[in-house]
DNA sequence: CGAAGCATTGAAGTGCGTCAACAATCGTGG
DNA sequence: CCACGATTGTTGACGCACTTCAATGCTTCG
């Protein structure tokens, strides 16, 4: 199970059968979580890290007033809360939007491992980096894009990660979002991220339907997008 | 001169006289950098960081069609690309804001120190998880504050920073950037971050005046913000 | 001293929000 | 398996925060 952990990072980087083996041996244990739980409080001590190995998460902040901005999107193989390993408490919720299967990761061993191994440490610190590169990505898009670009732009930075981790097919992926969910990470209000689906399907881009995506017109869509996946840094590299 | 660096370091966590030493010795030298220059251009290859000693920096992302986002600031203190020590190529442009002065700190020398030294990796680790956190609440701000409330958030933000590194007094901080680069940050155009200035100034919050922003009501700004500094981390930690 | 960038203002337009109603679907208990 | 309430999705009418366009004065600096 903790193998699709394994298979994004083996997708950037090398991992030695060493390394392999110290990652799996740092693992806790498995349990699955219920959908629609706040799984970390904003504020909240942290002592171990969680890689999900199946379902969705979601990072997110709450304005004191009561609008919610997401900050990422979280699938199978992600580490959700590898910046608490560091921070050791967190500035955000992380909330589960399905069902979720995840394996913890105590902090104690995560030092173990990466003050054993430099390289492993460097591995996990390049992670949490892309987690950021991603934010930006987001903050471009919240700040320049419009709504219509900027879902489009959404659906293009999920098909790449979720390709990597073997979650799509020919026509697209599953994408168990609510419309209210979809549109808390686009910041926009449910009512527009509803219609500018529609313009999405309109325009022959992108259909959602029985949460699925199903990709109409990829490049088409890329374009509309501005989507440079560079900022995804999936292709190899030296750590 | 990097003496700062060690201060802002040290505001959240302890570094050892032998800590100290490794760093120093692992700065290559410092020079003088004109301002409105592209330091590091999306896509290059770095082998080196880029502590800031003086001056502004900004990070910043570009869509092809044109329109710029910052997606953050930088001041004394802090390192600029230190996520490059990873990534090894940024996706983002990194520009001078104002004429810098920053030392180097060569990913080689960063490599040894960070190996050598596990406690050390994870302190600069933490730093750009904090960069990260950043993001996080610009991403809120671009998301779901007005622009009103953004701009507000991002003087409460720059004031919190500064005073760690002592370039606050009572009054304000030095605030070198124009209009149009504080409206990049907040997603505005030049027009409506002019007039979204003058009203924080008619409330009789904040004004910019010779580059210079003079607070003039810290409470009610950070409640028109409904700002929350811990996202900022300057509490100190047990890295 | 002139040119270029920066700040400011006004008028008009628009993308997205708000409010409100209703339809469709889902989940749960009887 | 149906009933029924709750959640999710959809639509229309209207409003407004912010953009766009355009003009003018103000700085800055070679």
């Amino acid at each position: 199970m903790i193998t699709v952990h394994l298979k994004k990072l083996r997708h950037r980087t090398d991992i030695s059968a060493d390394e392999e083996r110290a990652i799996r041996g740092a693992v806790a244990g498995s349990r699955t979580i219920a959908a629609d739980e706040i799984f970390v409080r904003s504020g909240d001590e942290l002592n171990s890290a969680t890689i999900l190995l199946s379902g969705w998460m979601s990072r997110s902040k709450d304005l004191p007033s009561g609008e919610r901005q997401v900050t990422e999107l979280h699938v199978a193989g992600d580490i959700v809360d590898l910046h608490g390993f560091t921070l050791k408490r967190l500035d955000h919720d992380v909330m589960t939007l399905t069902e979720c299967v995840v394996a913890t990761l105590p902090h104690e061993r995560l030092l173990e491992i990466t003050s054993g191994n430099p390289h492993l440490a460097r591995v996990y610190w390049f992670q949490t980096n892309v987690d950021a590169a991603i934010h930006r990505e987001w903050a471009l898009s919240l700040g320049q894009r419009s709504a219509i670009s900027r879902m489009a732009s959404l659906f293009c930075e999920l098909h790449m990660r979720l390709s990597v981790v073997g979650r799509t097919n020919g026509e697209g992926y599953e994408f168990p979002l609510t419309q209210r969910e979809l549109s808390e990470c686009l910041g926009l209000t449910v009512v527009h991220a509803n219609r500018t689906l529609q313009e999405l399907r309109r325009r022959g881009l992108v259909e959602l339907e029985n949460r699925f995506v199903r990709i109409l017109d990829r490049s088409g869509l890329e374009g509309l997008a501005e989507f440079d996946p560079s900022y995804l840094y999936l292709d190899r590299q030296r750590i």
